[in-house]
RNA sequence: GGCCCGUUCGUCUAGCGGUUCAGGACAUCUCCCUUUCACGGAGAAGAUCACGGGUUCAAAUCCCGUACGGGUCACCA
């Protein structure tokens, strides 16, 4: 497989948002592929009808495109609901009738073999076992031979069996005492014998292929040479080299990857955490239909996706240099498979949000400004011009983790203060306040009402005066803006403008005496 | 419980037999800057590399065992 063009996929299950955990598998493939220079395909596992949920095959299509991991073949190109590629359909529910002849390939072979067990008796002989002491019974080589199958029955009972249509499920069958082996890209040699697997099932009842066939069908006919998918296959990837071995085919590469877990006690991070742990565990918001409940998203939580996406790359692995800001492009050309680390990653937030913190400050003056805008209007219903925005962000973005950060850190800019910090008011609001305010107006009239003009104004009052700064400022501050914390209040002040000002000094007075 | 995988500062990690009594980042703390709050700068604290045995002149790095953690054991993926 050496010289072939690497190809990998995502192939996640429609049953629901996809989350951080599997945005990272898709994030992994699709570096790997693009620093390769190969192919990155979207491939959607349907193959559970009872678990179809409405809307979650186009969040998935969706958070990729959010995220800028954009399929080159298969479902989602372009950001589109739509089979793309030489290997249509991408859906393997849209797949389903070419399964069947792969799975009696591997009847014909003897690898596999017709099982007529109802799901009634399959737990009915699990419930006996699990009462006899042995809790999870399983359907291999030592008790299929007690069961209802094609290796069991007279051959004229199967024949009379399936022409009647009696329901039956293909199963594989597992060799007897072997070991099987395969070199895994992040994880080494991975052995595991035969004894300890099971006859999965490969054709369900209802025709449809389970995970494994299907996968591995899948796989081999869009040409996959690499699999990259989470820990929790790690246990059922020898049923696959397997059955790759009894189709004949070449293998892929596996990468099995760390899982990330919670941040709180133990276990990997679920879609259940939910907002639970007090941040979005999902790309993008998801309205849950029947709950009626949203989940919040990344995106929707203020984050860029570059400051996602680099995040999620960090959760697991490492350029092995102090470099830990990049942006997509600067991912794919350092990334590494052999970097990725072996232990799961515990996710924080606090760390999250840092590095949305450096691509917000990336981020051009114009583009921040349209930004800032875009936020205020959401937020406020006010309108803004270009200068007014790229003011406030000299004076806010140094504070800020999120662009929504400088837009909620001063609501004072859009309307006047509501009410007066009242800790502050009773600390610093004398009965001297409302003169010097009164002083201070017309001096402040007087300038261009410019930041250094106002600054050099109020400076030259506490000279004359003989006050000190922490007499004065805050009141000012408190006047203006009803608080006292923030960047320079002579910056807010140009921003508000002189007669703006003066009306909230004079409010303020009125209020506060 | 069986099987599989893992284990370096609170967290993410660097490290791939000697140049490391272990480096960076987040978080924490201190100081400076700022008469506010942040940002920024400087610094501190924080890991006997899970534990116990080996191998070796030399081990966080290789091997074995133990403990702990995780994953997985469906006609779900």
């Amino acid at each position: 497989m050496s010289d072939r063009r690497v190809r990998v996929r995502f192939a996640p299950s429609p049953t629901g948002p996809l989350h951080m955990g599997g945005v990272r598998t898709a994030l992994y493939n699709y570096l790997f592929a693009k620093k390769l220079g190969g192919d990155f395909l979207l491939r959607i596992e349907d193959t559970d009808q009872t678990r179809f949920v409405p809307g979650a095959e186009q969040y998935i299509v969706d958070a990729l495109a959010w995220c800028g991991i954009s399929p080159d073949e298969g479902i989602g190109v372009n950001g589109q609901i739509a089979d793309h590629g030489p290997h249509a359909p991408y859906r393997q529910s849209d797949r389903k009738p070419l399964y069947r002849a792969f799975a009696d390939q591997l009847l014909a072979a003897g690898h596999a073999y017709y099982a007529f067990d109802t799901p009634e008796e399959l737990e009915a002989v699990r419930e006996r076992s699990k009462s006899a002491g042995n809790p999870n019974w399983q359907y291999n080589s030592i008790t299929r031979t007690s069961m209802k199958n094609s290796l069991t029955l007279p051959e004229d009972e199967v024949a009379r069996r399936l022409d009647a249509g009696d329901a039956y499920v293909i199963r594989v069958k597992m060799p007897r005492n072997e070991e099987v082996k395969f070199e895994d890209r992040i994880r080494g040699w991975v052995s595991v014998n035969t004894l300890n697997l099971d006859d999965k099932v490969l054709l369900k009842g209802d025709g449809m292929p389970t995970y494994h066939l299907a996968n591995v069908v899948d796989d081999h006919l869009m040409e996959i040479t690499h699999v990259i998918r989470g820990e929790e296959w790690l246990p059922s990837a020898p049923l696959h080299v397997l059955l790759y071995r009894f189709f004949g085919w070449e293998q892929p590469e596996f990468a099995h990857l760390p899982l990330l877990l919670r941040p709180d006690g133990n276990g990997k991070l679920s879609k259940r955490d939910g907002d639970r742990l007090g941040f979005p565990v999902f790309p993008l918001n998801w309205a849950n239909a029947e709950t009626g409940e949203t989940a919040s998203g990344y995106r929707e939580r203020g984050f860029y996706p570059e400051g996602f996406v680099n995040m999620l790359a960090f959760l697991g692995w490492n350029p092995g240099t102090n470099q830990e800001i990049f942006s997509l492009d600067e991912l794919i050309e350092a990334f590494s498979i052999d970097k990725v680390h072996k232990a799961g990653a515990r996710f924080d937030f606090e760390k999250a949000k840092w590095f949305n913190q450096q691509h917000l400050r990336q981020r051009s003056p114009e583009v921040l400004a349209a930004e800032y805008q875009a936020g205020v209007a959401a937020a406020f219903g006010a309108a803004v011009d270009t200068d007014f925005a790229a003011k406030a962000l000299t004076l806010f973005l140094d504070r800020s983790e999120f662009i929504s950060d400088a837009v909620h850190a001063a609501p004072y800019l859009f309307a006047k203060p509501a009410e007066y910090d009242s800790v502050m008011v009773g600390k610093k609001w004398t009965s001297e306040s409302a003169g010097h305010l009164r002083s201070l107006v017309p001096l402040w009239a007087a300038s261009n009402y410019s930041e250094p003009a106002l600054e050099e104004a109020f400076k030259a009052f506490l000279t004359e005066t003989g006050l000190g700064f922490g007499a004065v400022g805050p009141v000012v501050r408190l006047a203006v803006a009803g608080t006292t914390q923030g960047p320079s209040i002579f910056g807010v002040m140009e921003l508000l403008g002189r007669s703006e000002c003066e009306a909230r000094i004079e409010k303020a007075i009125a209020t506060l005496g």
